[in-house]
RNA sequence: CCUGCGCACCGCUCCGUCGCUCCCCGCUGCAAGGUGGGGGGAGGAAAGUCCGGGCAGCAUAGGGCACCGUGCUUCCUAACGGGAAGGGGCGCCGCCGGGAACGGCGGCGCCACGGAAAGUGCCACAGAAAGGGAGGUUGCCUGCAGGCCGAAAGGCCCUAGGCUGAAGUUUUGGCAAGGCCCGCCUUCGCCAAGGCUUCGGCGGGUAAAAGUGAAAAGGUGGGCCCGCCUUCGCGCGGGAUAGCGCGCUUCGGCGUGUGAAAGUAAGAGCCCACCAGCCCGGGUGGCGACAUCCGGGGCUUGGUAAACCCCACGGGCUGAAAGACCAAAUAGGCUGGGGAUCCCGACUUGUCGGGGUGAAGGGCGGCCCGCCCGGUCCCAGCGGGUAGGUCGAUCGAUCCCGAUGGCGACAUCGGGACCAGAUAAAUGACGGGGACCCCGCAUUGGACGUGUUCCGCAGCGGGGAACAGAACCCGGCUUACAGGUGCGCAGGACCU
């Protein structure tokens, strides 16, 4: 109970998923992206219809990877490692003051593992934010 | 025991930490939500989207044509192009019968399996020729005798056909030369006619033999002997044999009854018998597909309908992005009220009444067009409709167990269960253990067949774990699949 208290659990619920075709295709089209290997990851500074500082969405796209088995595991790769450092980097948004919506996008032909899969996640996303959003306090 | 094939079934499991989605309950909150607890959460194919049905909307008097699909029978089913049980055909293997063609029985496998005898088309390559279809090549046989007309050339009859060239040889006759016994003989000589042999061209015939092809027009065996004639012909008669029937059998046959055949130059695709197939009629068995028996025809009618086509049966079209409902902002529509402005009328000269307002009016300008000014306002309600949301949408031809009926597919009855429902789309990430399989290392136990054999227990190290992710639901089909289990078949090794 006392850790509880203390440490922020790790959710990810529904309400923090960017969802909608339109705003989808609005983060897609006018965003702001930049790449880490395998990944992009593409993001706009926009007012979003929930009271919380980010949504995210994952899109692994059906030309690379043909079969829906390997498209899912990688998207539920990318899901686990955002989910993980999902908590700084929303306290950084809170202290911004902004709304941002994120979209990353798979464009490897092959899996790659999580460890892998976590730190490109992880750096993109600080790279956006450094670039993108005034450091808050 | 090993290997391969076929069919059926299974399709790893547990723990920890952090998460996702849906449902229920408690607390909290106006609500959204938060929080605590409990429960459910991918497959045998969820796949391909190939069939069928439910469900939904639209269309629809009835019928026909067109188009599409299906195609042995009976049954199962909500339905099917699915399934079950049968029938038939084909292929391979084994056994049996027959002189042969071929027939019978058994096993395994395969088959979209209505009609090719309604018509049309097509049948590559090869081959002379491929479907009203012949005699082409090699080879073989044959070209003998005659009549009539005509001056002749030639024509006609008869005939399967009624030729011709070269070489050699020979016979007869004549000529020439020579000889002598003088009317005969001889010749490396010449001419004419004829015969024979060989070779070639041309015509006729074509069985055995040879070729191509998937297929050459179903196949097998045989067609003997004697006699007769106003009529010599697919004539008539007699006999024999084959064949067929019956009986016996030592299965080798024997006995007995009946009993074929026609042609030609030679032959045959002509004739006879049988085998196989086909068609027609009838009997028996079966719900039926069909089977079987008897009689007749004397036909041989090739393949292809997944070519057109014919016949029978079925099908209205579109799919969950179907469809139903709620419904913001903005723009526009309609109705009502108010404001502003313009026009008309009335007079009490600033009020009233009526009407218009995507127009009136004013300006630039001679006029039209055009441009500019002015104004196009505010509020409420209604309806359509977009974003978005809810339903459709997860209790159903459902699943499990049992009983009964049925060869079976399956059906009926009884009891029990509730078992994904997401929507940029949940069912996961990381770590660790346990079974399983493979490889290597050593260690042991057992079996007799004592081997470079086979089987098993525990140990250490390393590796592997397929195909694949629900999207309205169900019944099938098809395809993919590591490893395992069971059954069947085939082959191999060893033992008895």
């Amino acid at each position: 109970m006392v850790t509880r208290m203390n440490v922020p659990r790790l959710t990810f619920g529904k309400h923090e998923r960017l969802r909608g075709s339109l705003r989808i295709r609005e983060v897609a089209t006018t965003g702001t992206g930049l790449s880490e290997a395998p990944f992009r990851l593409i993001a706009k500074v926009m007012d979003l219809p929930e009271a919380t500082p980010l949504q995210v969405a994952f899109a692994v796209p059906k030309r690379h990877m043909p079969r829906a088995v390997d498209r899912n595991r990688m998207k539920r790769r990318m899901r686990e490692a955002f989910r993980l450092i999902k908590p700084a980097c929303a306290t950084r948004l809170r202290g911004a003051g902004t709304q941002v919506a994120f979209l990353f996008l798979y464009q490897g032909r092959d899996a790659v593992d999580f460890a892998t899969t976590s730190r490109k996640i992880s750096r993109a996303t600080d790279r956006w934010l450094e670039k993108h959003v005034a450091p808050g306090q």
